[in-house]
DNA sequence: GCTCTGGTACTCGGATAACTCGTGTCCGAGTTCTATAGG
DNA sequence: CCTATAGAACTCGGACACGAGTTATCCGAGTACCAGAGC
């Protein structure tokens, strides 16, 4: 998995901190972290495209979440930088077999393609089911100097 | 995720099928499906060496299951070929932040490590719960003539 | 007829290329702010 | 003093290189089988 999602997911939680109507720019995100600042706004542009972040150019420009924290679950954001595509591809090579029938879908038919669906939709509903509120309510439960310092490092403006 | 897990988990659960002990050369496991030979033996010395599959050279060589399909787990056949890392690997990004503290180790502080964590440690949980002779019963329900097609296809020394 | 031996054919195993995709960087398009000149 | 305007600075967005990992292939090492010669 690319660690763009590491670098997509930190930076969406940290914006989660920031006053709503307030943008952050890319240089000040990757900062934070000491991330490459041209390879993270890469990232920032798929997140834009998915609806995640809402982009605004020129001074004072940056990101912003496009919608409530709530609203946006860990798999939004995975699926974004991932692909909307599944880890296991079943490429259907029962149909080359002996038994191989050219009309039927493998892929709901094939025990091996049902077991890893299964699996992978499972991880999926999990990561679905966390919103970044939640994510964020938890950070404040158990360090709660953290929302301030992160507000604090994205909003001065600095040197 | 590689194709290769495909190719590797529908060959092992072929290999159920054969006399446990004859042994199925690369050649002919390709074949069966009309994957490219070579390709197909690099993912079965992976397999090898996990200590999944075992290998015979020479006349009436080949490859055979190592155990029992009962001991023989579908993440097992997952990890031989993927490796044995996790797919969402944290690198600790929040150790360059600016509460960043050296010796903290933020793969099990970080809310966001932790919950990919989970997610991805019930994908296993899942994948190991599956043996090669749960599917192989599975199928055998389904579908009676699969097991003689196949153990017949494989044995047959053909042109 | 039996046994030993040399050869042959077959199979795995690792070393070797071609290629796709993730990683990283750069410059142009668009927007806002500001300073200045004019009324 | 107020306003319009031209310039400049800042930011996103997509286009352009680089490298690692996957995909694919080939040839050598090792082994079992077989044929033939000797006893």
């Amino acid at each position: 998995m690319s660690e763009g999602v590491e670098w997509a997911l930190h930076t969406c939680l940290n914006l989660a901190w920031v006053e709503e109507d307030r943008s952050v720019p890319t240089s000040t995100l990757a900062a934070f972290y000491e991330l490459p600042p041209a390879y993270l706004n890469k990232q920032l542009q798929a997140l834009v495209r998915a609806g995640i972040l809402a982009s605004t150019s020129g001074p004072r420009g940056g990101f912003r979440l496009a919608r409530d924290p709530g609203k946006i679950t860990v798999l939004d954001v995975v699926a974004a930088i991932e692909g909307p595509q599944e880890a296991f591809e079943c490429a259907e090579i029962l149909r080359q077999g002996p038994g191989g029938v050219p009309g039927v879908d493998y892929r709901k038919i094939c025990v091996i393609s049902q077991t890893m669906r299964q699996a992978e939709l499972n991880w999926r509903r999990e990561l679905a089911g966390r919103t970044l509120a939640d994510l964020k309510s938890t950070v404040e439960e158990r360090f709660p100097a953290v929302p301030g310092q992160t507000r604090h490092g994205l909003t001065n403006t600095r040197t």
